[in-house]
DNA sequence: TGACATGGTCACGTCAATGTGACCACTGAA
DNA sequence: TTCAGTGGTCACATTGACGTGACCATGTCA
């Protein structure tokens, strides 16, 4: 992403695919809420006290982006006071899929990186 | 990780599995360099070479970050000059089989995903 | 004598990600 | 009248990721 001379923004393909997912799952919310959402659509304030510990800035700032690259759609209805919907879009209900095989391979083997950090550690003290 | 009163390094256990491997996987050079391993053992100038773009600083702080978790083992020969091997281990091979599913994900859905951006920057354009 | 290759480390600067707290427009309830 | 809730935005500070270039010990080759 950058911007062109009249300042508006312009998003670039990334040459690599996994690259450009990784950057937006990588960080610290995207996964979070996407898992939240799986179960169903949730309001905005029913994120944040689904997810307990995110600001509204960082929720707003990610929803914009996972809404932006199809993850999810931002419904808004216009009463008094607003309402407003996100839900998993089938792109972000697809993604989900290969994602969970990752989120298993993490709870299987994280006791083996523990240890192996441990290891590491022990063998780097005696130094 | 943090530090404890004398000055040692502690590394913690993450509450969450996934966010512990995320953060790890989810920066520049890990993939990269875990998949420039999967053929077989490199040498450290070799990787460099593989991978093209990458510092020597990057590549060995990343290299450090892999063996500690124990994705990836280092095998230093004492001779003149210095040869150091870099090898996957079991553990970092079977990771790469669930994270390949997140890779073939990505190049099937990546044209969706652009195709996602450029309309959500042609809705706000107009505006 | 000096250049080169190996496998790094160190000091430093930059930039993006993230967090904090204030503010906003609206309206129904107390 | 004032307070709370809804769904945000804005300005600011901090932190960590990342990159650049210098430097190092060793020995071999020219």
């Amino acid at each position: 992403m950058t911007t062109t001379p009249d300042g508006k923004e312009v998003i670039f393909e990334q040459p690599c695919p996994i690259r450009d997912v990784l950057d937006r799952i990588g960080n610290q919310w995207s996964l979070l809420i996407l898992e939240a959402l799986a179960p169903g659509t949730l309001r905005f304030n029913a994120l944040m006290r689904e997810i307990g510990d995110i600001s509204k800035q960082m929720l707003s700032r990610t929803l914009k982006q996972l809404e932006q690259d199809g993850f999810i759609t931002r419904t808004l209805y216009p009463e008094v006071p607003p309402r407003v919907e996100y839900t998993l879009t089938p792109l972000g209900h697809s993604f989900l899929e290969p994602m969970q095989q990752l989120v298993d391979w993490a709870d299987t083997h994280h006791h083996a990186i523990v240890a192996a950090r441990a290891r590491y550690q022990a063998e780097n003290d005696q130094a």
